[in-house]
DNA sequence: ACAGTTTGTGCAATCGGTTGCATTCTCCTT
DNA sequence: AAGGAGAATGCAACCGATTGCACAAACTGT
């Protein structure tokens, strides 16, 4: 199981174990003589060498690794983000460890904990709840940071889209569709988008001058479809029904469907109900979600390329990169029923 | 950004380094006196001291570090099982790095070669492509390795899940329900799961004494949407239309109903269509797709078991571990219509 | 009270590359 | 032909933790 070390080639070639690293290193190899340079890389090949590259980060004191931490993989907004972040690694050679931290503050810690004892050279973080600023300040004094998809009053660099952008976008849809009476159901208020998201909701009703009525605005407590049902039933109990519901993901909306149909409404033609996230498969559902697309690979690609640029400028200020969603209309929306 | 290293922590607990370093294993800390023990361990906290677990890999000869490779992280079956191989490996104290192969075989083996640069202690590959046999067999003696959703002639633990067993139900539904017409959508035939699929739907074809008509065998060159929708056209224009449509895939039986749809045949009515995999959502389509429900995360779960199993035993045989599918029965099938 | 164990801690080598500096060897200049 | 610049390579000290062995101190039994 143990292959040749360096000194083997060193050996083999007739060279010092110097001269071999300098050989197999294309940035010094130039300072050798070319047949060195040629012995000693074939003589590695012929030997099957491979760099340990555990020896290599503990000298140079770079691991070239990034980790980075996810709620839960298995939601679909992740993969993407993953690939775009592998896809801008990869172009300088980091790689990327990634673990899930399903929501757990104390799991979130326990991976920060072994991304540290490990030297990553950076940590990208999809999965801080608000509540950690204080952790998350003195994190970036240790390593360098980005927060993908989340946001934080801390100095931290972070890369979310403009849910405010996205909210206006299909509230300013249903608007001109005629509809007026539009209830939000809002994420968890401990997430930043979930807060994000409400907030841009409610300044824009009040706004739009809508009549501020407290039982349009209910709050689910995960992003989930279950959780959309329920709030939804719960919309559908206490008041009068709203004409179009702007849901602030995917699975919520999914779930208000679900509900609607339940009571006997069809969307959109009773009801008009949007999501925010554009999962794969919402524009095969029936009726085809009406939702925000937000660029998840390039967040993820953003994300890593703010975090390559800490990482070689240590100093640097936090800065907030922000992208643009997109809204994507289908069938879920339509114009309200004439009263 | 230096913290302190194990050397500061034994000077300020007045100790020599190894004993700082066995007061904080806990399994040599009962060696030695119960207050330096504690003393070591109050310094380290007060100092912040994060063990480097570079150094530690480099003298241990072990990274504790796993590398997986997918095709497609957005693929909706890696996720789980990437969850399930990060639980198992969690037990044990290990992490994984993770990356995406494009089904390329060029950029496989360079994330193979950085994995063994990295010095993981054991690699898993849901990605190999089946003429992969002298490679696997060479990369096998290098690292242990565990194929995860993929098989191989060659001498390696695969962890795999019984497609001949899922056609079989599927395959044994249908003709439960009176069908004796049925195509299959093959996946590509370089992959070991689309061939297994075809072959035990053949097999099972000529045992139940179906005539034999080529025309009900497509093949597609990847398991996508638009490959099942071609494929699809394909039957449809060649020859009679089949009663019922068996895809390798869930992604190729949604192209196949888009199809029928477009020609104005209704699933279920005029076509029953089954898929495999059970993706996310494909319950929530019109109609709800019957589909082949495949254990992912365990897949997962168990290839890193596997892996963990060969890494503590480097010479144990080569396993072939097979997991149980089970039919989704859903709205996408139906008896045939009267002839 | 003494030899023999047990217990606790220190010493130093080791894992495998990398790199600043020193040294040797060429070749050029005058 | 001597001096000096420059090119090519070797030397040795790191990076930070682990661990077999040595050794001293404290304890055991008789």
């Amino acid at each position: 199981m143990r292959g040749p070390k360096l000194s083997d080639v060193a050996a083999a070639a007739n060279v010092h174990p110097s001269t071999a690293s300098r050989a197999l290193n294309p940035d010094l190899a130039g300072r050798l003589s070319p047949s060195v340079v040629e012995r000693v890389r074939k003589v590695a090949d012929e030997l099957g060498y491979s760099r340990n590259a555990i020896a290599a980060s503990l000298r140079m004191q770079t691991s070239r690794m990034v980790g980075v931490i996810v709620p839960d993989l298995t939601n679909t907004m992740f993969p993407p983000m993953f690939r775009g972040i592998e896809d801008r690694l990869g172009l300088e050679g980091y790689h990327a460890m990634l673990a899930n931290s399903d929501f757990r503050a104390a799991k979130e810690q326990a991976i920060i904990d072994t991304y540290l004892d490990r030297r990553m050279d950076g940590i990208i973080l999809a999965s801080a709840h608000l509540e950690d600023e204080a952790r998350l300040t003195a994190l970036r004094r240790k390593v360098p940071l980005v927060l993908m998809n989340r946001e934080s009053e801390a100095p931290v660099t972070a890369v979310i889209s403009d849910d405010g952008e996205g909210v206006r976008q299909m509230f300013g849809h249903l608007i001109g569709l005629g509809h007026r009476r539009i209830a939000h159901i809002g994420g968890p208020q401990d997430t930043s988008t979930g807060r994000a998201r409400r907030a841009a909701f409610l300044a824009l009703a009040a706004e739009a001058g809508l009549p501020a009525d407290p039982r349009l605005d209910v709050i689910a407590e995960s992003f989930t479809e279950p959780e959309g049902y329920r709030c939804t039933r719960h919309l559908l109990e206490t008041g009068e029904a709203p004409t179009a519901i702007l849901a602030a993901n995917d699975w919520l909306a999914v779930g208000a469907i679900r509900a609607l149909e339940e009571v006997g409404l069809i969307c959109p033609t009773d009801v008009s109900v949007t999501g925010f996230n554009d999962m794969p498969f919402v524009d095969r559902m029936r009726p085809p979600l009406t939702t925000v697309r937000i660029p998840h690979y390039r967040m993820g690609y953003e994300a890593a390329d703010q975090l390559l640029a800490a990482i070689q400028t240590p100093a640097g200020p936090p800065r907030r990169v922000v992208l643009p969603p997109a809204a994507i209309l289908r069938g879920s929306t339509a114009a309200p029923a004439a009263p």
